[in-house]
DNA sequence: TCCCTTGCCGAAACCGGTTTCGGTCCGCAG
DNA sequence: CTGCGGACCGAAACCGGTTTCGGCAAGGGA
């Protein structure tokens, strides 16, 4: 009769008010207040409204738990974090999970969230959470160009949104920045200061995100009438490091740029240093433009000029939309986009008629 | 019969391995497999093994929302983040939700976070949690002096575990790093170097480590035979801007100190701040040292001596101390502390003889 | 030999919901 | 007046576990 520890107390009899109780106190049946509460059609309009009133009154609230074990569903969105990447999903985290949080919670739902190192234990991680029943389905974070995440959960038939676009939409709900936009806008932005000859920094090429932004910088240069050099172009750039030297090799190029397009503002940041390296001044010698919206890019000297990104909105838009998709809304009306919203600050500048006669 | 929404389709009858299907294997009941599974005394060893392996064998998994609803637990740790305090907490939250949930999922367990804005939607946030049954116990990160949470999940008589210690320790389990210990260490490490006017610049004070630091701080200078300044004290620095504000109050004392501790690493870098509007060089006129070990203590110039904590390890000592809570384990086993670890660099060197004379 | 433990397991109730299947009442056409 | 189809709700099964209660057989003491 004893299990191995001491006996746990019962938790579940704490007064709790079940279904049967708000049933009792209408002289109906659990079923009836179970398929009120649910809204179904052959409860008359009249008693819906008896039963929730009632519940309300009486602070009934059905179990998750309870209701999973037949519907197989519990109100609880899934996130699984990998940590293995790069630093700089350190300031996104707090932001988002402020907002997929705040997302869930509005709607009654609440969030599972695991955290994986290796990559291979990330698909178990997945498998793990399904297993387990723990959520209905996933927001995936920072969307891969073929992504695995993607096909699992495809395969599995689970719900999902992705934080960014995926070429293959089929079963991809998501929301994503206009990244490209941006991209395109801060070509424009530094064409009407003046500035002709315009690097560009790219992010990491694994993440959906690049093509997308390089297609804007192209697109960008060609309404302005602009020639790229492909000397002026560099890829892979996440991390200040990186981007310190991606800006390198482009200053060292024989026919140097006025200007340079970053994809991700901790390359920007990197650009900075190259250019301190060089001599060059930003926002004057050298305009540099971010993407990301990072809290550092506002302390850095220039504060960094750059298109911001909300992630906390992001976050509550991929919850509602995830919430959305579990409840069986088809899948075209669960894509969204937004523009990034530019920042002016002080990183960009007229091109300097010295360096131009260079 | 019709939802107001599409109907969904079951999820549950989803080829899963049941308990029944378990018994059938082995010609017994439900009850003896369940009992079985969960190590009860009155099943034999010969047959609880028989059920293992055959669990093992097919893939059995008993669902956490089954059990939950005649156990009331789910096997989930709650963990409710606030984001109205200050910026602090960023980035040490990535790695302490990478060890909180690796030491969760290792023991099988689930994490489930929410968070808040308001600090009355606090409350009101757990209640919503436990109402809901999604977590078993929580983790309360940030100990503060007179804990909200604390009362509010002792009266209710929910496990929890906290990060940082508690005056009052009915019903507290806790991790916490010797932050006493470090401010001890630190005042011998100037001690050591020479300094005899030491400051000290401490932290919030509603959190719980702040008087401790402040007591090791004392205790160091006691112990090493030095007089403390009152003027030499100031609180309440959680940011960079607070810790250039109280450097600069300090600084500019009429018999200024040659170096000070810094009771967190943020509050450090604003004395960084702080000593070169004054023409102080850091590591040289003013010796300066850190408590936390955030990243940008390390690419700081000079580099930041501090005490290193290891939030990851905290998270999974945390996940892994309220898991034994909630299985039952007594009070007085679940209480650990470790040193912080310190981190030399450049920001602490020898007292120079020119500022002494002054 | 008989009775009483003790060890071990089965039968059935139970947890808090959902869902299937009827059954009653009513209005209305035949 | 009868038959019939909706509208609306109750009865009972069910979901996947846990727990209570009791039964049976083996073993030990008197």
């Amino acid at each position: 009769m004893e299990a191995s520890l001491v006996r746990l107390p019962e938790r579940n009899t704490r007064n709790r008010v079940t279904i049967s109780h708000v049933a009792d106190a209408l002289g109906l049946t659990k079923s009836t207040v179970s398929r009120a509460m649910n809204g179904y059609s052959d409860i008359s309009e009249a008693t819906q409204l008896r039963v929730k009133r009632m519940a309300e009154k009486m602070g009934y609230h059905p179990l998750s738990h309870a209701q999973a074990i037949k519907t197989g569903r519990t109100r609880s969105l899934g996130l699984v974090l990998q940590f293995a990447d790069h630093d700089a999903q350190r300031p996104f985290l707090a932001e988002f999970l402020a907002g997929v949080s705040a997302g869930a919670s509005t709607e009654g739902w609440t969030l599972t969230v695991a955290a994986t190192d290796s990559h291979s234990g990330l698909i178990e991680t997945f498998r793990a959470i399904l297993r387990d029943g723990k959520a209905d389905g996933f927001i995936l974070p920072r969307a891969l160009c073929n992504d695995p995440r993607v096909h699992l959960l495809r395969k599995a038939d689970v719900p999902f949104v992705l934080f960014g676009r995926q070429d293959n939409a089929e079963g991809c709900a998501w929301f994503d920045v206009l990244g490209e936009e941006a991209m395109q806008d801060a070509v424009r932005h530094l064409a009407g200061l003046g500035h002709r000859r315009i690097g560009f920094i790219n992010g990491g090429q694994q993440y959906a995100y690049a093509a997308l932004r390089a297609d804007g910088f192209a697109e960008g240069m060609r309404l302005c009438g602009l020639d790229i050099d492909e000397g002026l172009i560099a890829q892979n750039a996440v991390t200040l490091e990186d981007g310190a030297r991606a800006a390198a090799k482009i200053l060292d190029h024989a026919n140097p740029p006025t200007a340079i397009v970053c994809a991700v503002d901790f390359a920007a940041l990197g650009a900075y240093r190259a250019a301190a390296e060089r001599g060059l001044s930003v926002g004057r010698d050298l305009s540099i433009i971010g993407y990301d919206g990072i809290p550092e890019g506002a302390f850095a000297q220039p504060p960094l000029t750059t298109f911001a990104v909300d992630n906390r909105a992001a976050g509550h838009a991929l919850a509602t939309l995830l919430i959305r998709r579990v409840k069986g809304e088809p899948l075209e009306t669960l894509r969204k986009t937004v523009p990034a919203t530019f920042v002016k600050r002080d990183s960009t500048g007229p091109k300097s008629p010295e360096r131009s006669t260079k």
